[in-house]
DNA sequence: AAGTATATATCGGCGGCCAGAGTATGTCCA
DNA sequence: TGGACATACTCTGGCCGCCGATATATACTT
Protein backbone atom coordinates (compact mmCIF):
# COMPACT_ATOMS: atom_id res chain seq x y z
CA UNK A 1 0.00 0.00 0.00
CA UNK A 2 2.86 1.95 0.52
CA UNK A 3 2.61 4.91 -1.79
CA UNK A 4 5.99 6.34 -3.82
CA UNK A 5 6.48 9.59 -4.69
CA UNK A 6 7.95 11.10 -7.33
CA UNK A 7 10.20 14.13 -7.06
CA UNK A 8 7.77 16.93 -8.63
CA UNK A 9 5.31 15.78 -6.31
CA UNK A 10 7.46 15.42 -3.26
CA UNK A 11 8.89 18.76 -3.79
CA UNK A 12 5.54 19.84 -3.99
CA UNK A 13 4.59 18.56 -0.70
CA UNK A 14 7.66 19.70 0.47
CA UNK A 15 7.02 22.77 0.09
CA UNK A 16 3.59 22.71 0.96
CA UNK A 17 4.92 21.56 4.47
CA UNK A 18 6.47 25.40 4.71
CA UNK A 19 3.10 26.99 4.84
CA UNK A 20 -0.07 27.00 3.02
CA UNK A 21 0.95 27.99 -0.96
CA UNK A 22 -0.23 28.73 -4.57
CA UNK A 23 0.81 26.80 -7.60
CA UNK A 24 3.05 29.61 -8.89
CA UNK A 25 4.67 30.48 -5.36
CA UNK A 26 5.10 26.34 -5.66
CA UNK A 27 7.34 27.37 -9.02
CA UNK A 28 9.36 30.14 -7.64
CA UNK A 29 9.97 28.48 -4.12
CA UNK A 30 11.55 25.23 -5.70
CA UNK A 31 13.80 27.17 -8.02
CA UNK A 32 15.17 29.02 -5.44
CA UNK A 33 15.96 26.04 -2.87
CA UNK A 34 17.78 24.59 -5.97
CA UNK A 35 19.69 27.61 -6.68
CA UNK A 36 17.80 27.57 -10.38
CA UNK A 37 18.65 24.28 -11.33
CA UNK A 38 15.60 23.01 -11.21
CA UNK A 39 12.39 24.49 -13.00
CA UNK A 40 9.16 22.95 -12.30
CA UNK A 41 7.00 22.98 -15.61
CA UNK A 42 3.26 24.15 -15.44
CA UNK A 43 2.00 21.63 -16.77
CA UNK A 44 3.68 19.34 -14.04
CA UNK A 45 2.87 21.22 -11.22
CA UNK A 46 -0.74 21.95 -11.92
CA UNK A 47 -1.16 17.98 -12.97
CA UNK A 48 0.40 16.70 -10.01
CA UNK A 49 -1.97 19.44 -7.53
CA UNK A 50 -5.23 18.18 -9.35
CA UNK A 51 -3.56 14.37 -8.65
CA UNK A 52 -2.31 15.24 -5.00
CA UNK A 53 -5.76 16.87 -3.83
CA UNK A 54 -8.01 13.48 -5.36
CA UNK A 55 -5.98 11.47 -3.19
CA UNK A 56 -6.68 14.08 -0.02
CA UNK A 57 -2.72 14.74 0.29
CA UNK A 58 -3.60 18.22 0.32
CA UNK A 59 -6.16 20.49 0.08
CA UNK A 60 -7.42 23.92 -0.70
CA UNK A 61 -6.98 26.56 1.79
CA UNK A 62 -8.59 29.21 0.21
CA UNK A 63 -8.74 31.59 -3.06
CA UNK A 64 -8.00 35.17 -3.24
CA UNK A 65 -7.87 37.66 -6.44
CA UNK A 66 -5.31 39.88 -6.39
CA UNK A 67 -4.87 42.45 -8.96
CA UNK A 68 -7.68 40.29 -10.87
CA UNK A 69 -5.96 37.24 -11.14
CA UNK A 70 -7.02 33.97 -9.14
CA UNK A 71 -4.28 32.52 -6.35
CA UNK A 72 -5.46 28.70 -4.90
CA UNK A 73 -3.73 28.63 -2.14
CA UNK A 74 -2.97 24.93 -0.90
CA UNK A 75 -2.15 23.71 1.83
CA UNK A 76 -0.49 20.16 3.21
CA UNK A 77 -2.95 17.71 4.60
CA UNK A 78 -2.51 15.32 7.54
CA UNK A 79 -2.69 12.63 4.84
CA UNK A 80 0.03 13.90 3.07
CA UNK A 81 2.17 15.12 6.40
CA UNK A 82 2.56 11.28 7.28
CA UNK A 83 3.40 10.24 3.71
CA UNK A 84 5.81 12.82 3.27
CA UNK A 85 7.04 12.19 6.72
CA UNK A 86 7.80 8.41 5.77
CA UNK A 87 8.74 9.24 2.29
CA UNK A 88 11.58 11.59 3.18
CA UNK A 89 12.86 9.41 6.01
CA UNK A 90 12.76 6.88 3.55
CA UNK A 91 14.64 8.35 0.66
CA UNK A 92 17.10 9.81 3.20
CA UNK A 93 18.39 6.63 4.22
CA UNK A 94 18.80 4.88 0.76
CA UNK A 95 20.59 8.13 0.07
CA UNK A 96 23.09 7.87 2.71
CA UNK A 97 23.16 4.11 1.98
CA UNK A 98 24.82 5.33 -1.61
CA UNK A 99 26.95 7.90 -0.07
CA UNK A 100 28.57 5.37 2.16
CA UNK A 101 29.38 3.09 -0.39
CA UNK A 102 30.88 5.67 -2.87
CA UNK A 103 32.97 6.38 0.08
CA UNK A 104 33.68 3.06 0.69
CA UNK A 105 34.30 2.21 -2.96
CA UNK A 106 36.90 5.55 -3.03
CA UNK A 107 34.02 6.96 -5.69
CA UNK A 108 33.03 10.19 -3.62
CA UNK A 109 35.08 12.76 -2.34
CA UNK B 1 21.74 18.37 -18.90
CA UNK B 2 21.42 17.35 -15.23
CA UNK B 3 19.89 13.51 -15.66
CA UNK B 4 17.47 12.72 -13.40
CA UNK B 5 16.77 8.99 -11.73
CA UNK B 6 13.69 7.34 -10.41
CA UNK B 7 13.80 5.23 -7.77
CA UNK B 8 14.29 1.85 -9.46
CA UNK B 9 17.24 3.21 -11.21
CA UNK B 10 18.74 4.66 -8.21
CA UNK B 11 18.69 1.64 -6.37
CA UNK B 12 20.29 -0.20 -9.43
CA UNK B 13 23.12 2.12 -9.44
CA UNK B 14 23.32 1.76 -5.36
CA UNK B 15 23.03 -1.51 -5.30
CA UNK B 16 26.42 -1.51 -7.73
CA UNK B 17 28.18 0.60 -5.60
CA UNK B 18 28.68 -1.94 -3.32
CA UNK B 19 30.46 -3.95 -6.06
CA UNK B 20 29.89 -5.68 -9.10
CA UNK B 21 26.39 -7.42 -9.24
CA UNK B 22 24.08 -9.68 -11.60
CA UNK B 23 20.12 -8.98 -12.23
CA UNK B 24 18.56 -11.26 -9.96
CA UNK B 25 21.32 -10.22 -7.24
CA UNK B 26 20.08 -6.88 -7.57
CA UNK B 27 16.94 -7.87 -6.86
CA UNK B 28 17.82 -9.89 -3.65
CA UNK B 29 19.83 -6.78 -2.34
CA UNK B 30 17.15 -4.67 -2.60
CA UNK B 31 14.94 -6.47 -1.26
CA UNK B 32 16.80 -7.35 2.07
CA UNK B 33 18.02 -3.53 2.21
CA UNK B 34 14.35 -2.37 2.38
CA UNK B 35 13.73 -5.52 4.83
CA UNK B 36 11.50 -6.90 2.13
CA UNK B 37 9.42 -3.82 1.85
CA UNK B 38 10.40 -3.44 -1.76
CA UNK B 39 10.34 -5.82 -4.03
CA UNK B 40 11.58 -5.00 -7.65
CA UNK B 41 9.75 -5.82 -10.84
CA UNK B 42 12.02 -8.17 -13.27
CA UNK B 43 10.44 -6.15 -16.10
CA UNK B 44 11.49 -2.97 -14.38
CA UNK B 45 15.19 -4.04 -13.39
CA UNK B 46 16.05 -5.85 -16.81
CA UNK B 47 14.50 -2.77 -18.74
CA UNK B 48 16.68 -0.31 -16.61
CA UNK B 49 19.49 -2.57 -16.67
CA UNK B 50 19.69 -1.85 -20.47
CA UNK B 51 18.49 1.71 -20.02
CA UNK B 52 21.81 2.38 -17.66
CA UNK B 53 23.74 0.09 -20.23
CA UNK B 54 23.05 2.37 -22.93
CA UNK B 55 23.79 5.56 -21.31
CA UNK B 56 27.24 3.84 -19.99
CA UNK B 57 25.71 4.96 -16.05
CA UNK B 58 26.95 0.84 -15.69
CA UNK B 59 28.92 -1.66 -17.60
CA UNK B 60 28.86 -5.57 -17.97
CA UNK B 61 31.40 -6.69 -16.31
CA UNK B 62 31.34 -10.27 -16.59
CA UNK B 63 29.21 -13.18 -17.71
CA UNK B 64 29.91 -16.77 -15.45
CA UNK B 65 27.62 -19.92 -15.97
CA UNK B 66 26.24 -21.44 -12.56
CA UNK B 67 24.57 -24.34 -12.49
CA UNK B 68 23.88 -24.50 -16.49
CA UNK B 69 22.76 -20.67 -15.54
CA UNK B 70 24.14 -17.67 -16.91
CA UNK B 71 24.77 -15.10 -14.65
CA UNK B 72 25.57 -11.22 -16.36
CA UNK B 73 27.40 -9.35 -13.72
CA UNK B 74 27.44 -5.45 -13.85
CA UNK B 75 29.32 -3.27 -12.53
CA UNK B 76 28.77 1.20 -12.17
CA UNK B 77 31.20 3.00 -14.51
CA UNK B 78 33.22 6.13 -13.92
CA UNK B 79 29.88 8.62 -15.37
CA UNK B 80 27.62 6.49 -13.43
CA UNK B 81 29.42 6.53 -10.08
CA UNK B 82 29.15 10.63 -10.59
CA UNK B 83 25.66 10.81 -11.23
CA UNK B 84 24.92 8.67 -8.53
CA UNK B 85 26.60 11.23 -6.23
CA UNK B 86 25.56 14.11 -7.44
CA UNK B 87 21.82 12.94 -7.35
CA UNK B 88 22.22 10.99 -4.03
CA UNK B 89 23.26 14.46 -2.29
CA UNK B 90 20.47 16.18 -3.88
CA UNK B 91 18.15 14.02 -2.49
CA UNK B 92 19.55 13.72 0.60
CA UNK B 93 19.03 17.84 0.79
CA UNK B 94 15.56 17.45 -0.36
CA UNK B 95 14.80 15.02 2.11
CA UNK B 96 16.40 16.68 4.71
CA UNK B 97 14.89 19.96 4.09
CA UNK B 98 11.23 18.25 4.25
CA UNK B 99 12.09 16.46 7.53
CA UNK B 100 13.16 20.03 9.02
CA UNK B 101 10.02 21.71 7.72
CA UNK B 102 7.41 18.88 8.96
CA UNK B 103 9.29 19.22 12.51
CA UNK B 104 8.75 23.11 12.69
CA UNK B 105 5.24 22.48 11.64
CA UNK B 106 5.17 20.01 14.28
CA UNK B 107 4.15 17.13 11.90
CA UNK B 108 6.99 15.07 12.18
CA UNK B 109 8.44 13.07 15.69
C1' DA C 1 4.53 -34.51 -9.17
C1' DA C 2 4.38 -30.09 -7.61
C1' DG C 3 6.25 -26.23 -5.71
C1' DT C 4 10.04 -23.02 -4.80
C1' DA C 5 14.34 -20.73 -5.98
C1' DT C 6 17.47 -19.16 -9.45
C1' DA C 7 18.07 -16.39 -13.78
C1' DT C 8 16.98 -13.81 -17.85
C1' DA C 9 13.71 -12.07 -21.76
C1' DT C 10 9.85 -9.66 -23.51
C1' DC C 11 5.60 -7.11 -24.09
C1' DG C 12 1.21 -4.46 -23.46
C1' DG C 13 -0.46 -0.88 -20.72
C1' DC C 14 -0.50 3.28 -18.25
C1' DG C 15 0.62 6.91 -14.91
C1' DG C 16 3.09 10.93 -14.37
C1' DC C 17 6.09 14.18 -16.24
C1' DC C 18 7.55 17.19 -20.23
C1' DA C 19 6.88 20.69 -23.58
C1' DG C 20 4.30 23.89 -25.52
C1' DA C 21 0.58 26.88 -26.51
C1' DG C 22 -3.38 29.57 -24.78
C1' DT C 23 -5.77 33.18 -21.85
C1' DA C 24 -5.47 37.13 -18.95
C1' DT C 25 -3.84 41.18 -16.12
C1' DG C 26 -0.38 44.47 -14.36
C1' DT C 27 4.28 46.75 -14.39
C1' DC C 28 8.44 48.70 -16.25
C1' DC C 29 10.96 51.18 -19.52
C1' DA C 30 12.40 52.86 -23.84
C1' DT D 1 2.50 53.20 -26.72
C1' DG D 2 3.92 49.26 -27.31
C1' DG D 3 7.03 45.47 -26.19
C1' DA D 4 9.11 42.78 -22.90
C1' DC D 5 8.55 40.60 -18.61
C1' DA D 6 6.30 38.87 -14.44
C1' DT D 7 2.23 36.89 -12.49
C1' DA D 8 -1.32 33.09 -12.60
C1' DC D 9 -4.04 29.29 -14.12
C1' DT D 10 -5.67 25.91 -18.03
C1' DC D 11 -5.18 22.39 -21.40
C1' DT D 12 -3.27 18.97 -24.57
C1' DG D 13 -0.19 15.70 -27.09
C1' DG D 14 3.52 12.88 -26.56
C1' DC D 15 6.80 10.00 -24.41
C1' DC D 16 9.56 7.64 -21.00
C1' DG D 17 10.06 4.51 -17.47
C1' DC D 18 7.77 1.50 -14.32
C1' DC D 19 4.23 -2.22 -13.60
C1' DG D 20 2.35 -6.66 -14.19
C1' DA D 21 2.26 -10.67 -16.49
C1' DT D 22 3.92 -14.39 -19.11
C1' DA D 23 7.63 -17.31 -20.99
C1' DT D 24 11.71 -20.25 -20.78
C1' DA D 25 15.00 -23.14 -18.38
C1' DT D 26 17.49 -25.61 -14.61
C1' DA D 27 18.02 -27.38 -9.90
C1' DC D 28 16.49 -28.49 -5.43
C1' DT D 29 13.05 -29.76 -2.14
C1' DT D 30 8.74 -31.99 -0.36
Amino acid sequence: MSQRLQEPSFLILSSLAGGAKHGYGIIKEVQELSAGAVSMKVGTLYGALDRLAAEHLIEVDREEIVDSRLRRYYRLSADGAVLLSTEATRINTQANVALRRLRVAGMHP
